[in-house]
DNA sequence: ATGCTCATTGCACACGTTTTCATTTTGATG
DNA sequence: CATCAAAATGAAAACGTGTGCAATGAGCAT
């Protein structure tokens, strides 16, 4: 009555085309794929009449029999973190460009997925699964998805991952030492002698392999081992710690943040709280190169992983797996370098 | 061979935990809905056998028959904007809990949304749809989903957005004169005069009636008009305008920003390359109060849209919605108030 | 004309659910 | 014990699509 659609809800269906258009109801199916074999004049009619009634076939009905629905699953525990949100924006685009949707779920602060969000995920039967929360057990995950094989990111040699031979699912290797090599090269070449790492959540596995290689690399230098805090990644648990740090001791002359986020805090902190100049007084590096990392109130110094590079392997991940279901584990190697910026000198 | 799933991609089924239980199909389709009609014991001991076999009812074969996907699609220009990752989070989360997860559409980074994608989405018969972006007309909108109703997001009287008495949509309409009315009276109280909008996108609507309703508070309150500069709603596109602003003339003594990033971009180049002090040389006003606005380095004064009420407000809107579908137009009201930090005096 | 290959076509079934509808069982009431 | 309403149950029919299989037709060499 009120518009020229009456019937709200009827959605075009490929029996409608077919009848349309004169064929049966398989051509138009294999209208739709390409690869099926159709007389083009045929297929070229069946497109325009289905383009004219406005149809498109039904994913969920297809994915029933082709047992692929075109979605992948991405696990996060806060949209807002500009990294992550950062990866999801790329990894989105990417994945829409090759025919797939993001399904984004919630996981929960503290980083930990209970067995709730996973069976209601599982239920809508991703084709892939990428996991932003660290901790969930490897064989848990990959025994709970049936058709999927998740991803995992794994820091450096990954020895905190322990052997989980026996279950299945794929791996994104980042190299974070050569990045954080740098790093400490150059805090070490501008005359830092007490460096502090501020810490991320202590569940995260990336946090303790940080930490780990951190540490590491400063004792082969000759330097004394960082004094660490822990934070959560977020900007006011790293200005609270901050401010913690220099109020007991008498501080450090270097931060080595675990994010740029929470590097942003320790900067705020020193700078408007404790007075105190950065870089002259304090170096600060971080972690990620956030696109706010080269904002002038920061113009921070920090260790790239780079996000093109980072999103391309794990689209290659998810297509190679779809590709080929039944291969062993497949890995992606990524490296990182630092960003020299004005927090250090 | 390898664990203790030897069949992988073999999905437990509605039928096999029929037969395990010694029951019809039906059965276990009822055990799984709250309100069907079923012996308590039986409907635990399904419960039972369905958690050992790991079963859960496949959305795609419900979704055919109850003509209900579960889903809803967000259509997002830019994931990484602060504001839009926020809003996703929130809504992600606040349907979640309602039974509906996240169908992430990225759109054109010009704000446009394209046919090809509509069409894509359309597939996947999202329960809902809310676009992020404003300019997709509502009448393409509404005539493309067959059972979903669209969420228009409109501000104040919204005389740009036209009359589409044509097409069904709903209406979250956001009062922001309450806030502007705040913001001004704070400007002038500290004796600003010349004030400066620094707008987002061009075809952004809300944009658009932002400067429409500052310049008219603004005359209304005996001030000159605004000096208008086009931007588009990023920091260094913020930061370049405002170099360019107090460049050729002798600049202002007030800048409102479009929003809080771009306030950002104006507070860094004021201070970090004119040499400018925020707020004594220039007030500055954001827009939406993001979390980084409380941040040490901005302090943002702003015009708040609370996320929470925002956020109910569209779950409402899409619960009602999926509950009548038959009903008329269905409209939620939000207001805006000014958040007083230390960028104005 | 005959046989052969190969592309094209359509029938019927499968995918895993929910939902009528008719039937059986239960439990309460007279 | 008989009666009746209400609750519980299962058979069968959808929902909209892809695919194996057999049938048809066209093209070509013999």
């Amino acid at each position: 009555m009120t518009g020229r659609n009456d019937r709200r809800g009827a959605r075009a269906t490929a029996d409608l085309v077919a009848r349309e258009a004169n064929v049966s109801r398989v051509a138009v199916s294999r209208a739709f794929n390409p690869n099926a074999s159709l007389k083009p004049e045929k297929r070229d009619r069946i497109l325009q009449i289905a383009r004219d009634l406005n149809y498109t076939p039904d994913v969920a009905a297809r994915s029933l029999v082709t047992r692929r629905s075109h979605l992948v699953g991405m696990i996060v525990p806060d949209v807002c973190s500009p990294w992550e949100s950062q990866e999801i924006d790329a990894l989105t685009t990417a994945l829409q460009a090759e025919g797939f949707a993001t399904l984004l779920f919630k996981a929960k602060a503290d980083f930990s997925m209970d067995q709730t969000l996973l069976t209601y995920m599982r239920g809508f039967n991703p084709d892939s699964v990428i996991a932003f929360t660290e901790n969930v057990d490897a064989d848990v995950l990959t025994g709970f998805l049936d058709r999927a094989v998740p991803i995992y990111v794994i820091y450096d040699d990954g020895t905190e991952f322990g052997d989980k031979s026996s279950s299945l699912y794929d791996r994104l290797l980042v190299r974070q030492r050569d990045g954080i090599e740098q790093a400490v090269a150059l805090l070490q070449g501008f005359g830092a002698q007490r460096v502090a790492y501020l810490g991320g959540k202590r569940q995260s596995l990336a946090n303790r392999e940080r930490e780990r290689m951190i540490t590491q690399i400063l004792v082969e230098r000759g330097m004394q081992p960082p004094t660490v805090i822990d934070g959560d990644y977020t900007y006011d648990t790293a200005y609270r710690a901050t401010l913690d740090l220099f109020r007991v001791e008498d501080g450090a002359d270097a931060i080595f943040a675990a994010n740029d986020v929470g590097a942003f805090g320790a900067i705020d902190a020193l700078r408007h709280d404790l007075g105190l100049s950065v870089p002259n007084d304090v170096k600060v590096i971080g972690f990620d190169d956030i696109p706010q990392s080269h904002w002038k109130a920061y113009n921070l110094t920090t260790v790239r992983i780079d996000l093109e590079d980072r999103v391309r392997a794990l689209v290659r991940l998810i297509l190679r797996r779809l590709r080929n279901p039944e291969d062993g584990p497949l890995t992606e190697t990524l490296g990182t370098r630092l960003v020299v910026r004005g927090t250090v000198g």
